[in-house]
DNA sequence: AATGAATGAGTCTTCATTCAT
DNA sequence: AATGAATGAAGACTCATTCAT
């Protein structure tokens, strides 16, 4: 029994629905726009009391860093291995296509990947986690001349930000994500000449 | 008689003065990065009672509007001078140069060119004015095969809107906007074969 | 029209009214036990928003304050006639009833009265007016040999203060009163040899 | 089976240690200026569940008679052998030292002592057992002629917190504490003539 | 008997908007 | 036309008490 993981583990099962019922209707919040996350109406939504919310997450940024966590690891993860491919400019597809998808459907995912600053150490880590399999992407890149040298890992973040905010803007069909996409990566290349 | 001029027309003195305080102070207020925009807040900086604030804008969001259309119809003008450039793609460079400066200084800016769907009819036709011009560029530019076939002049409005919001998202320093900018701007050529 | 008196003159008619409301609830509130204070109450039972009370006082204690301050003045007047009186027994005797009926009255002026530190430089002023008006009553009386040379002014307030606390547990009829206020006028005395 | 006498009696052991402890905790919690007495953080400091203490003490006021029991029978009955003093006077003075003391270390002490109606039938007993022992005293002392003949059992009660009260108010070293309870004593006095 | 998660009424405070002056 | 006092709905947060585990 991993001590980490026992902090999860020894939760009593009722309260451990509620912590995810609660974490459950701010995140359909968040998706249905609403970004204001009252904890009065979250309880409301989610059956429980307010002191439940409260007991969980002492203020609404705790319940966001919650949010996040769970959904930033989980992405992590997947860009590692995104980040191994061969083919270092089909892999850095991939890994922007891959995290354009999360930023589209988590609205708080896409407002911690593009702030500069957290809030929380771990979000740090994690983006810093982030940031490390990016930059190996690019320098391989960058070596096999498919993108420019200007750009780091950072930038890579930053710019997918404002394609997710570029596609929110408007009609956000496939075409539009994948047309601006499209855009960003060939701004990528290294400029003729 | 027409209502809509008569109120400009009709405005005493005092009253255009205030008018205008208001004005000056809420761009204040944005600048400083604070968009909550509180009338009584800037009331009190404009030296004016709320009433007099309520009376020139009903609502916060009249006086966004208002802030808005002053600037915006200045950038309009300027747009449709840097779209008559002989060189297309450099019009385009000019243009969007020009348009990014405009939203890096001034948030609503950027909200309006931005959002789907505007609140006042003024502003739409703002947007129609400025999109038409972008389309002219686009449309010589296609022509001299310097820019892809399938982004048009909305597009390119909410593209640059994502590279405002990823130069605002960490140092927005002029290396930062230039790099944006530039990504943006190979992006938009026709990608290879 | 002196300037002091002026901020309370300028207030708006209607104003005025409400803020004197305000305190007059807070008073009865006080005088019924009841030292909570509740804003929204007194709000309530004023007959005006919560919002008012807020803007007359921006929190509990001011308007503790207010309350006190009102009082304080008028009483430490009162005060400086009786240390004024030849006979400085009688004098101290007379103060002291004085001080002992606005304490049996108003639970807030004993409060300060009996505490150490003041929350406003207000009222730590007008609390060293009032001793220095005790104290040269003290100093004639100790003179005279009427008064124990061991007590001081502070000491004076803080006794009576005590007998206030010794006549409020209980019946507090006017008997009481009189014996325990003359119980501290003789402890009050040189003892004897 | 006397309902009353099982409570103390089948009390586990455990249950009896937790009572301790939660009693334990709430008198550091009143020592330490905190009268608030909230049952949540008392059981977290105490290391029990709020059941635990809920369940010694169905609410707060419960929690402070059961403190005060204790003390309060224990003062009693030193107080009882202070009161045979064969000096009236000196044994009063004892007395009242005595009082003073417990009052001075123990807020809730003070309280009970100083309180018109009782909560607990106890504490009325025990408030009755040590009136009768005063009165004693006071009708050895009165019939000596070192008492004033107008005050009872029950006055002493209250001018002691009176005192207790003008103690704390301020800085409530050694001196002061002489200082006033004298004052009290040569108060207590016949008047002169 | 013990635990501590859950509850939700109760309180504080802010701020957009109205309206008497 | 201007003023700013008043309003009160709305939101944040606490804590005494209950009850499932």
């Amino acid at each position: 029994m991993t001590p980490g993981a026992e902090r999860e583990t020894t939760l009593r099962a009722d309260a451990a629905r509620n912590r995810a019922r609660v974490l459950q209707v701010a995140r359909e919040q968040l998706a249905a726009g609403d970004d204001s996350l009252m904890l009065n109406t979250i309880a409301r939504l989610a059956g429980v009391g307010v002191g439940t919310v409260y007991r969980h997450f002492p203020n609404r940024h705790a319940l966001l860093e919650a949010l996040l966590a769970e959904r930033f690891q989980q992405f992590v993860d997947e860009a590692q291995v995104a980040a191994a491919d061969e083919d270092a400019r089909a892999g850095l597809h991939r890994l922007l296509r891959f995290a354009l998808e999360h930023a589209l459907n988590d609205a708080g995912f896409a407002a911690v990947l593009g702030s500069a600053s957290d809030a929380d150490a771990r979000t740090s880590a994690m983006k810093a986690e982030l940031d490390r399999a990016v930059a190996e992407l690019l320098d391989r890149a960058r070596d096999a001349g498919v993108v420019r040298h200007d750009v780091e890992a950072d930038d890579i973040r930053r710019l997918l930000c404002g394609v997710e905010h570029a596609i929110r803007s408007g009609d956000d069909d496939a075409r539009h994500a994948r047309l601006y996409l499209d855009v960003l990566l060939e701004g990528l290349r290294p400029p003729p000449r």
